[in-house]
DNA sequence: GTGTTCACG
DNA sequence: ACGTACGTGAACACC
């Protein structure tokens, strides 16, 4: 028999650092429960023991503290957030049927220490697992401690048994006891003898054997006069540190370790426990080692029914015409759908019907006669445009209200969303492979999968929506998501055209200066190196070259374009590698980068705008990014001439709002000075720094508008003197006195950002003009940064977001007046606050005029909108 | 898989 | 005393 015994006020000590703050939806803590959990399942892999024991150490005072109130007294309770932990966890052990084990006046190790005992005197082994060395005393006679350490960020075990102590060590395990009477311990506060630290304490040691060795041998001419002195001084807290640091292993035990019970795990609470914590992948593990026992409840619904005739499709797509909304799973190669009729699961497999019968049903289940409601639909719809499909009839999108109801998932695959609101867990299965759907392939298996599905997307939609509604968001669904993502499946499907020979020459030229580049750096540092490791980079120059390293980062020298500049005068090779660097980067993200995504069908670029990723409500855009394309050094905007119009006869139109985010604060803050000044058509850094300076308009120096512009930037920010000291190369307290005299001319702002903070603190979340929602459970955080945070976040979101909502409304907006003025024009390309349209030659100046209009009318707001557009052949001259 | 760097708004 | 702007995605090195 093998017994693990866990340390778990050490284990989750240890989790809790080390694992990035994560919160559940309810704003409970999880991370250290997380990370825990981790270990505990890494270490039942890796052990294999046939029980598991977790001590805990109980809250009151221990018999160490009855003898000596200074023990531990420096300690600091643990923080809230890790606090609030525990008793849950206490509770999914429970569940899991790990036994648990805590008694008052003792703490956890002496509970290690007392079963690691009674254990091996049994006959079993013992491994105790712990992050505290101070245990390792523990280790020999058939114990083993499993130490748990974290090394720049990743766990590191190592097993001692009494030999492997010894080798490390050089003394025997029970000796720590000895060391630790001699040179104290800070942290428990275990004071040893006064001067003598550790180098002095491992010599006596290694001298003497133990500590009575020591004392006697006090007059032992081995022992210098100083420490002897201190010795004879320090006895008595030598003695009582000994005392102090001797693990207990006759305790009482609340439990008998030769005889616990075998593990149950209580399927029903620790399924409700892991997804109220929103542990997917635990869930995950489980229910695979609970498959065999409990069979996933099936939804209740009647058994599905396999449609393979003809005349069934049909009369079922008839039957489902109606004001009624149809749940439906459509995979993207639409080998097979599955929708919901009266509750009752129908499956329709590809393979079943003639080419001509299936598209004809996918055309019927589109042409919006049925009101659908799938989950994450978007990449769907593009390829049914690009089948000539004009998709109609989408009447919620699960995935989209998920997203709304909470932006900071990062995720809302169907399993993870139906997993939160449902508690229901999905068989993970592709359908777009098409031998899923194969009698081979084990098709009843794929089919019943997919019937999961449909009922889940049902059932979602009964949930979601009403809570869309108690949200008030359902305006924001209904005439901004749910519309807008027909306009990005259309973007998608449209793409953008790149030349792919211009780009190639390009390429060229940059490898030819890459390659003079590399040998300078070689040169200069007289060897040859991976100039992309920032490690050999950091080795090279901070270390071989002797140059001032000024930063750091985690695991080295920071090596950043920041630190490269300040060292630009010191050496040569330093302008050598920011080109190097911004070379690169050109040529491999962007001149491959393209080259790879390049569509050989239509030699176009089909980004995918993703809509539910961001959590201020922006776009992002993937595979390639195109919102990322450079434009703000000249070389690099050159890569913009590559993005073409289809044709000699087409032209790109290029509009983009100015100052968005800043008329988005000037109306949401009420600020009259900052809206008169929009009104009045001004320049806005020039008539800030008019204002905050008091001058006259004509009186501004261009370094005084370039310090406004930072300070306008920083305020969208949430701002803070030290950054923008750094961003403008102030000293702070200059800084802070921008940023006074700046919230002192726009008092309005001043106002909006105090309660921006406080509503967010009141209700939990931050918000848009349109009401989508950041939630911001940094907010309660005790960490001050973790805090302040929160409260930058409060302070931008309304405005980014707000600024990402108007230009969804302009894109709605726009797609739709192309379609009903019937032009040839398309909208490809959305750049946060620019939009561009590929148009006719024809087109070009009502175009121009369209998107003006349609942009600059998305919204009506005290600081009107306004946009600038422009047309050319390629990007970088339409801009 | 994580960290660093750098491209954009 | 500490660490500091907000939001993204991709390439590369390194474990």
């Amino acid at each position: 028999m093998k017994i693990m015994v866990i340390d778990g006020n050490s284990i989750l000590n240890r989790a809790f650092y080390g694992v990035r703050l994560l919160t559940n939806r309810e704003g409970l803590y999880t991370n250290a429960i997380y990370g825990f959990l981790s270990t505990l399942f890494k270490l039942q892999d890796d052990e294999q023991p046939d029980r598991v024991v977790v001590c805990f150490d109980v809250r009151e005072k221990t018999f160490r503290h009855e003898r000596f109130d200074t023990y531990k007294a420096t300690r600091k309770g643990m923080p809230d957030e890790l606090a609030m932990q525990m008793p849950v966890l206490k509770e999914v052990l429970d569940a899991m049927g790990v036994t648990r084990c805590e008694l008052p006046g003792f703490e956890a190790d002496d509970l290690l220490g007392t079963i690691s005992r009674v254990v091996c005197e049994h006959g079993d082994t013992c491994v105790v697992v712990t992050g505290d060395r101070d245990s390792l005393q523990l280790a020999g006679n058939g114990t083993v401690v499993r130490l748990v350490t974290s090394k720049m960020g990743q766990t590191l075990y190592k097993n001692y048994d009494a030999d492997t102590f010894r080798e490390e060590y050089g003394f025997d395990p029970i000796r720590l006891i000895d060391l630790k009477s001699l040179m104290g311990d800070s942290s428990d506060n275990i004071p040893g003898v006064p001067g003598i630290g550790e180098k002095t304490a491992k010599a006596l040691l290694a001298d003497f054997g133990t500590l009575d060795g020591i004392y006697e041998n006090l007059e032992d001419a081995r022992i210098k006069k100083g420490a002897r002195e201190k010795l004879r001084d320090g006895e008595q807290s030598a003695r009582d540190s000994y005392w102090l640091a001797t693990i207990d292993r006759n305790v009482a035990l609340p439990l008998d370790p030769t005889a616990l019970p075998p593990a149950f795990v209580d399927q029903e609470a620790l399924t409700a426990l892991l997804t109220r914590l929103e542990f997917k992948n635990f869930l995950k593990k489980f229910a695979l080692q609970a498959d065999a026992q409990t069979e996933q409840p099936q939804a209740e619904h009647a058994a599905p029914q396999l449609v393979a005739a003809e005349e069934d499709a049909f009369a079922l797509l008839t039957a489902l015409r109606g004001e009624q909304p149809v749940a439906a799973v459509v995979p993207v190669g639409r080998t097979a759908i599955a929708v919901l009729s009266n509750g009752t699961p129908h499956a329709l497999v590809e393979r079943d019907f003639s080419a001509e019968a299936w598209r004809e049903i996918v055309r019927r289940l589109f042409d919006g006669g049925i009101p659908l409601v799938l989950h994450d639909a978007r990449e769907l719809l593009a390829a049914l445009m690009r089948d000539g499909i004009e998709p109609r009839g989408i009447a919620f999108d699960t995935c989209l209200a998920a997203y709304l109801l909470d932006a900071t998932q990062g995720s809302y695959d169907l399993e993870r969303v139906s997993l939160s609101y449902l508690n229901r867990q999905l068989p993970a299965v592709s359908f777009e492979d098409e031998n899923a759907f194969s009698p081979l392939g084990g098709r009843d298996e794929a089919v019943a999968a997919m019937v999961q599905h449909v009922c889940a997307v049902d059932a979602l939609y009964g949930e979601l929506a009403p809570k869309l509604e108690e949200n008030n968001m359902r305006a924001l669904y209904d005439t901004i998501e749910l519309p807008l993502m027909t306009v990005l499946a259309d973007m998608q499907r449209i793409g953008c055209k790149v030349d792919p020979a211009q780009l190639r020459a390009f390429g060229s030229t940059l490898d030819t200066r890459i390659a003079e580049l590399t040998t300078a750096i070689y040169a200069h540092a007289g060897e040859e190196f991976n100039i992309n490791s920032t490690k050999m980079l950091g080795a090279i120059l901070f270390e071989k070259l002797g140059l001032p390293a000024r930063k750091k980062t985690k695991t080295g020298y920071s090596t950043n374009a920041d630190v490269l500049e300040e060292l630009r005068g010191y050496h040569p090779i330093i302008g050598d590698i920011l080109e190097y660097r911004q070379l690169t980067k050109l040529k491999s993200t962007y001149v491959d980068g393209l080259l790879k995504v390049i569509d050989p069908r239509d030699g176009r670029i089909h980004s995918h705008f993703q809509q539910t990723v961001t959590a201020t409500g922006r776009l992002s855009s993937t595979e390639p990014n195109l919102q990322n394309i450079p434009v703000r050094t000249e070389l690099g905007r050159e890569l913009r001439r590559m993005f073409v119009a289809e044709d000699e006869h087409t032209v790109l139109v290029d509009a983009d709002y100015s100052q968005i985010e800043l008329r988005v604060l000037a109306h949401i803050a009420h600020d009259a000075a900052m809206i008169e000044a929009f009104r009045a058509g001004k320049d806005i850094h020039a008539a800030t720094a008019s204002q905050v300076f008091h001058v006259p308009l004509k009186e501004v120096t261009p370094q005084m508008r370039s310090s406004c512009k930072a300070v306008n930037f920083g305020i969208v920010y949430g701002i803070s003197d030290f950054s923008l000291a750094q961003d403008i190369g102030v000293s702070r307290k200059e800084a802070g006195e921008y940023i006074e005299k700046y919230l002192h001319t726009y008092s309005g702002v001043k106002q909006y950002m105090d309660g921006a903070k406080a509503r967010a603190r009141e209700t939990g979340y931050a918000e848009t003009l349109l009401g989508r929602r950041r939630y911001l459970p940094e907010l309660q955080s005790k960490n001050r940064n973790i805090q302040s945070f929160g409260e930058r976040v409060a302070m931008n979101a309304p405005i980014q977001g707000t600024a990402a909502d108007i230009i969804k409304i302009a894109m709605v907006r726009v797609w739709n007046r192309l379609r009903a003025e019937n032009r040839r024009a398309r909208l490809i390309l959305q750049v946060h606050d620019e939009l561009i349209v590929e148009a006719p030659e024809e087109e070009r100046e009502a175009i121009t005029a369209l998107l003006r209009e349609e942009m600059e009318g998305a919204l009506a707001m005290d600081a009107p909108l306004v946009a600038e557009a422009k047309a050319g052949h390629d990007w970088y001259t339409a801009h």
